[in-house]
DNA sequence: AAATTTATGTAAGTGTACTTACCATTAGTG
DNA sequence: CACTAATGGTAAGTACACTTACATAAATTT
C-alpha cells in the first residue's frame, strides 16, 4: 500500500474525479449538457447580474483566460450574452439570457442533490464535519491559489 | 453570499486548485519540473515496479489514455522507460530510469512536507479529522468516478 | 497634456482528464 | 481449432486550468 493514498493532495484529486462524476452523469440523466464549471458561472451570474469576465472569474475563482473560453461555450449555447461595457470599451459585461435563466432554474435543484452523493459514504454529521473543514480549509488557502477567489468589493 | 461556496463540488474543486497550486510553487522552489500526476506516477512506479500503462493507470485512478500521455512526459525527461511485455506485445512495461529514482528520492520528502501547506489553516487535529473523512469518502465515491482505483490483485 | 502603469480580453502553448474509435493481440468459448 | 470477446495502447476530439505574450483601453503619475 502506498503512502501517495495517504497524501491529502491525492485525496483531493480523488475526491474531485468523483464530484465531476457525478455531476456529470446526473446533469446527463436530467438531460443536460452542463459541466461543474459551466453550472458555476451560470449561478454567479444569477448573484452578480451585469458583472464583467474578469469578475466573474474571480467570483469563482478562475483565471480570465479560463473564464473567457467557458463563456465562449455558454454563448454558443445561448445560456448567455456578451455586451461590450458602456463604461468600459475593454470590458464585456455578462448577463444571463432568458433561456440562461431558465436551465438555471432547472438545473439547480438537481445540483443540490446531487452533493449527497458525492459524499456517499459519510453519514450526515461526518457531511457536515467534512464541509466545515473544507471550507476552513478552501478559505485560508484561497490567497495561494493561482486564481484567488474575490469578492466584487475588494475590487 | 452565493450558496454555491456551501457545494461539496466547489469546495472539493477550490482545495484541488490549492493543492496542485501548492505543489506546483515548492517543487519549482525545489528546482524541479513535476506536476502532482507525474509524482503519483513515480511513486505507484516505486511501490509496484514494471507494471503495464493499464495497471499503473489503475493504481493512481486514471484513464488509460492519460497516463499514457504523462508517460510520455516522463519518458521525455528521462525519468521513466517503456519496453515491450515479454509475455503481452500489446503491453508495454513500465520503469524507473536511475534518474527516476534519484529524482523521486529526492522530491518525495519534499512532496510529504507540502501537504500540510495544502491544509494550511487547520490544526493538527481538523488536518487528521479531514483526512480520514475525506479517504472515507473517495474510497465509499471510488466506484462512481470514471476511472476508479484498482488494486493490482483486482486485476 | 504626455508618459507610465494598470487592467480587460484574446491568442498560443502546456498539461491533465476524460470520450469515442480503432488496431493489435490475447483470452475465452463453442 | 476457429470465432468471439476482452484487453493494451494510441489517435482524435472536448473541456478545463493554467502560463506567457499581446493589443487595446483606462487610470495614474509626472
Amino acid at each position: 500500500m502506498n503512502d501517495l493514498y495517504r497524501m491529502a493532495g491525492h485525496l483531493i484529486r480523488r475526491l474531485n474525479q468523483i464530484s465531476i462524476s457525478v455531476f456529470t452523469e446526473k446533469m446527463k440523466d436530467a438531460g443536460f449538457d452542463l459541466t461543474p464549471v459551466q453550472f458555476g458561472a451560470l449561478s454567479a451570474l444569477q448573484t452578480h447580474p451585469d458583472v464583467d469576465q474578469a469578475t466573474l472569474a474571480g467570483l469563482i475563482a478562475h483565471d480570465r483566460v479560463t473564464m473567457g473560453a467557458v463563456l465562449d461555450r455558454l454563448q454558443n449555447k445561448g445560456l448567455v450574452e456578451r455586451k461590450i461595457s458602456p463604461r468600459d470599451r475593454r470590458a464585456r459585461v455578462i448577463s444571463l439570457t432568458d433561456q440562461g435563466k431558465q436551465v438555471l432554474e432547472t438545473v439547480t435543484p438537481i445540483v443540490w442533490a446531487l452533493q449527497d452523493e458525492i459524499l456517499t459514504g459519510l453519514n450526515p454529521q461526518e457531511q457536515t464535519e467534512l464541509l466545515r473543514l473544507m471550507r476552513k480549509a478552501a478559505d485560508a488557502g484561497n490567497a495561494r491559489s493561482r486564481a484567488p477567489l474575490q469578492s466584487p468589493q475588494q475590487k
